[in-house]
DNA sequence: TGAATTGTATAGTGTCTGCGAACACACGAC
DNA sequence: GTCGTGTGTTCGCAGACACTATACAATTCA
């Protein structure tokens, strides 16, 4: 499971890695059911403490994706989110499309980049 | 200037208001020029303090879309952001992707979705 | 020049992040 | 059943960060 920690990205450690996993969910990377890695072995690889894992652990256990089973293991348990406002996901989707037109993008520009990325987002899924 | 400041939201105070400005010099609702309110008026209308508001407005002149003037006020001066790489604006429009999908919605309705988002943002732009 | 307007600096308080070490649960081998 | 290994959890701490209150400084204009 690869995963990437951005130093110049101002969100906490741990919220990156939440994010990170929720990408693979969403694109059927990681399938329900399937075991996430031992918190241990990804602090290891990202030289991070175990504790800043578990913490992204169990955000994504408050979001419903994941089960965390103390002494088993870390679960995907759904492609769902419990709940989330409309307005709210489309205020991030917002803010992600003005960032792309304050880098100077044309319109064109950014639908073609859109298409690209929804098009990997659906690419593995079988929904 | 309507900005609204939503409580669920973990990003900090100051960068959600920084966000928000960056969205209506996106769209060209702030135009190059225009004086933002000051700080004061701004925390009176949000119940804040007035440092949180400066600490937006620096935000925003650190990338280059605004200038502050010690005594004078905040100007926007640019539409263009100075310098962020084509990763970073990916990874976030990934990330407010996946939500969507992660919510549950199919492929057409995000797309549906998008469609409406970029057509807003070109709604008063010029460029 | 002086009052009003505008941003800045500094210090204090509480919260959040990330870490280290010790703890507790689960599961398979025997 | 029990023990060893593997797995997450708890607790406490240090440092950084966010927001506030108050005092300061630059600008503008009558």
């Amino acid at each position: 499971m690869y995963i990437t920690i951005d130093e110049a990205d101002r969100r906490p450690v741990y919220r990156q890695i939440a994010d990170e996993i929720k990408g693979l969910i969403a694109r059927g990377e990681l399938e329900e059911g399937t075991a996430l890695p031992p918190v241990r072995q990804v602090a290891l690889d990202l030289g991070l403490n175990l504790n800043t894992i578990a913490a992204a652990y169990r955000e994504l256990q408050k979001e419903g994706l994941v089960r965390v089973r103390h002494g088993a293991g870390a679960f995907v348990t759904s492609r769902r989110v419990s709940q989330q406002g409309d307005a709210d996901l489309r205020k991030a989707l917002r803010s992600s499309l003005a960032h792309l037109a304050l880098a100077g993008l044309p319109r064109t520009e950014i639908q073609t980049i859109v298409n690209e990325e929804i098009q990997q987002l659906f690419r593995v899924r079988s929904q």
